[in-house]
DNA sequence: ACCTTAAAGGTATAAAATACCTAAAACAAA
DNA sequence: TTTGTTTTAGGTATTTTATACCTTTAAGGT
């Protein structure tokens, strides 16, 4: 456990892929900030913070969301993705970053804190053979579907991309969330602790790359009911009968 | 990416989950090694080392194997499992666990390095409601099927069991690899890099909770023969027809 | 020649997924 | 009250996939 031969010690960083959902325009939602310092200044990036000694990584994810959110979540609203190593990633010290993808049931209003330029939400916007993100003029190639993750360190990246390897990072979070739409579709927590069957729908085609129209109403109850339960009605929300409320089972 | 506030950055350890397979008793095996330092000394755990400055974590698994069984692999024989970063899970420095698992396509002979007592292999042993890990008189219940891991940090942890918390690392590992059998069966690569589906199904069997017999050749072949692809006979390996060898798709 | 074991194919049934349809419920607005 | 809208909730028919079970052949051993 304890080697106790010395070695450098690399900087522990956390990285979050932050999931929100604008319920005007069905879009999903990834937040991005321009770095105003050094390493990547200008560049835009995921939101990332330093470790501390007295918190687990879980517990820094939810900090880093308080810190530039301003909302203070639970721990079944976020998930390990995975740790990103590579020697190279980052110019300057060794670090590494811990990454969690975080799912967030509201919407909230953005101010670029510390260390960031500007702050925005990316709607995640699925191609054919990739996904990119997406915020009014400003667009970022995800990343191709087929690039593995040895090649992408291999790779000349230009200044139009976003820092690090966060694109790499991206792609790896929408990848986890695609496998899991069949057994444990946490995605949905961006619709709020609970939602209608409709929108779980729209999130569904999105993700799987198809209309809306093509996921029939009464085949998706039958495939995935098991895995959400009822919870109530919701307020009449326009005309026609108002949509069933339910949540996520577990 | 690099915040430049003063943190005591935390000992960056690597973990290995080294399955292999015994194919004489034909029995799932995990290496367990018995501490000879503090902390944790006389108990039973996982292959551990410290990560080094010029590597990245996936080349650190590779060492840690190399070190301590001798045998070179490549990057597509491991993977990373998750990193556990519990604030008490080592007592002493603070210690994060960026955890891999390793599948050795052959069972070396064994010799304690440094740092350990004792060196074995435990047979993975599934139960009803849980795994244990068996090498003769020792045993270890790998972990109750339904305790999640928040609930395992706040558990009494007597003498007799795994170090740290190598045991909720060893039934997250398991957990894993069952998941993948159906898409993805890595765990099939400790039967070498080639194997006969007779074989496979016996790896399926035991980690499926259910006897060979049950699990039909020819619908095995139906279900599960796109992820394979022949590459030849083998030699006659006893009486009746040699079987055919396959190797892992992709 | 005979035994053994896997390969390689088959069929019949069961279960799941999908396409498509109908009727009722619950509201808003005319 | 009537009409229109949208979801609920159920249906059937077809297709696809999984499972149980069986037969024949191939390719070795003794």
């Amino acid at each position: 456990m304890v080697s106790e031969q010395i070695v450098e010690r690399p900087l522990v960083s956390i990285t979050n892929v932050i999931f929100s959902f604008d319920t005007v325009t069905k879009q999903l939602l990834v937040l991005l900030l321009q770095r105003s310092q050094a390493p990547f200044m200008g560049a835009w990036g995921l939101p990332t913070t330093t470790l501390r000694s007295n918190e687990s990584a879980d517990a820094a994810a939810l900090r880093l969301v308080k810190e530039k959110l301003g909302v203070h979540l639970t721990s079944n609203q976020t998930e390990q993705l995975g740790t990103f190593t590579n020697v190279g990633r980052v110019p300057g010290q060794r670090t590494l970053a811990l990454t969690y993808m975080v799912y967030l049931p509201v919407k909230p209003a953005l101010i670029p804190g510390a260390g960031a330029r500007a702050v925005r939400w990316f709607a995640v916007t699925p191609r054919t053979d990739r996904d990119d993100l997406v915020a009014g003029d400003l667009s970022f190639t995800g990343l191709t579907d087929d690039v593995s993750a040895a090649d992408f360190y291999q790779r000349e990246r230009g200044t139009t991309q976003l820092a690090a390897d966060h694109a790499l990072i991206v792609k790896t979070a929408l990848q986890r969330v695609r496998n899991r739409l069949n057994y444990a579709p946490t995605i949905l927590r961006v619709l709020g602790v609970s939602f209608t069957l409709k929108r779980a729908r729209e999130l569904y085609a999105l993700l799987e790359r198809r209309s809306v129209s093509q996921i029939d109403n009464s085949n998706f109850r039958k495939t995935h009911g098991h895995l959400f339960e009822q919870v109530g009605f919701v307020r009449g929300n326009g005309s026609g009968r108002p949509a069933r409320v339910y949540r996520l089972k577990d």
